[in-house]
DNA sequence: AGCGTGGCACGTACGGTGTACGTCCGTCAA
DNA sequence: TTGACGGACGTACACCGTACGTGCCACGCT
């Protein structure tokens, strides 16, 4: 029975697959070792330690993000494909997107949407240092998005508790809050980030327009 | 000697103290009970397991902003101010800020802040549904800076380097990357902040004329 | 005064964790 | 044939969270 021999990949993806069907903080050597029917210390053999292990999870998680950009498409849909995409990782890997947002990873699996979205920036017209800033905006709202999608699930999602029990809050302290407990219990997380992406956008578009002015 | 007696804010007080001074990782109860110089199971009369301590340090962490609301200002400076409130999270404790935006905390603890952007939003014309949409991207766009600002200190920042090394980038794969190496590397985390705080709010301005007209 | 009684500090113990180290064995080069 | 070497594995250690039991002390009641 020639089984397949012990990798780094091989061992990446029983963590990837092992933090998916149990949550993140389920994930162990051990546990991993006896999902890949093998002694825990012979994952060293390919892996120098744990925290490495999850970078290389973040990592592979990252680089797995489908990016299509058409460069004939407007400098918007550009965008907005783009930002899609980071969010393919909330979908396909919801509780692995704690690990790759946690750990900022030194290699170059998260260049090629750097890239791809300065180019993008600086086609329509921004300069260097606008660019950079403009993407680091955008991945500072991906990123809070994508928390606050795999947050409000935390291991299992109870029946439907929103955050607080609605009852509880003073109606005369918390005015707004009380009275908006409706929306706020309630979040489609597909049409708030789009929301957000489309205000970010007209936003770009604004300084935009204001700096070819 | 009449030692202070053991109570829950003595012992979330060390934990947020032992969190700063030797990062979220080194955290345990038992390190926790030593600095206080304590048994370790003596903890567990004051706080049920070591999550809901955690929970504690982020209620209490977040307790601690200092929210300054003038109603008389211009409601953008009023936006302004409460993003900034934010943000001292990151200044004041910022080994604690991974543990503040990964619970999510369900307590009164982050209510007034909510309430209190909720009707600054309200006063200005929106409705309910946008106001809610409004403070969420503004959450998102929030909680990823502050996760850039304190991730780039992972424990001990080294001497500087920037996430790579810019050596090793590819110039003909990634041309914009290897121009931009020196916007890229550094990053000035207050203005960065500002900028992106402009940015949305003269989004949320752009929307508002919109929808008055 | 005597006597529960209940809260709190604490020790012990158990099952789990990451990983340093040593051992064994299969493969391949000389 | 032999030597070296890489990889799989077992053992061991220090540390972790915490269930459980024990003892102490301050209090309210009779």
């Amino acid at each position: 029975m020639p089984v397949e021999p012990l990798s780094r990949p091989r061992i990446v993806a029983a963590a990837i697959d092992l933090i998916e069907r149990e949550g993140a903080d389920a994930i162990s050597m051990r546990r991993i070792a006896a999902d890949l029917g093998v002694g825990v210390m012979s994952l060293y053999n390919h892996v120098p330690n744990k925290a490495a292990l999850l970078d290389a999870v973040a990592e592979t998680v990252l680089s797995g993000i489908e990016f299509t950009d058409d460069p004939d498409a407007d400098w918007t849909e550009r965008v907005r494909m783009q930002a899609r995409a980071f969010r393919q990782i909330a979908h396909h890997y919801p509780r692995c997107t704690m690990v790759v947002v946690s750990r900022q990873l030194q290699s170059p699996a998260g260049l090629l949407p750097v890239e791809r979205a300065l180019a993008t920036l600086r086609s329509v017209g921004f300069d260097g240092e606008e660019a950079v800033r403009i993407l680091r905006m955008f991945i500072a709202y991906i990123v809070g998005s994508l928390l606050r999608e795999v947050g409000v699930t935390p291991t299992f999602a109870p029946v439907h508790h929103s955050q607080v029990d609605i009852e509880k809050v003073d109606p005369v302290l918390f005015p707004e809050t009380r009275s908006l407990a409706a929306e706020l219990g309630a979040c489609d997380h597909e049409a708030e980030f789009e929301f957000g992406t489309e205000l970010l956008i007209q936003a770009i578009a604004g300084r935009l327009a204001r700096r070819k002015r």
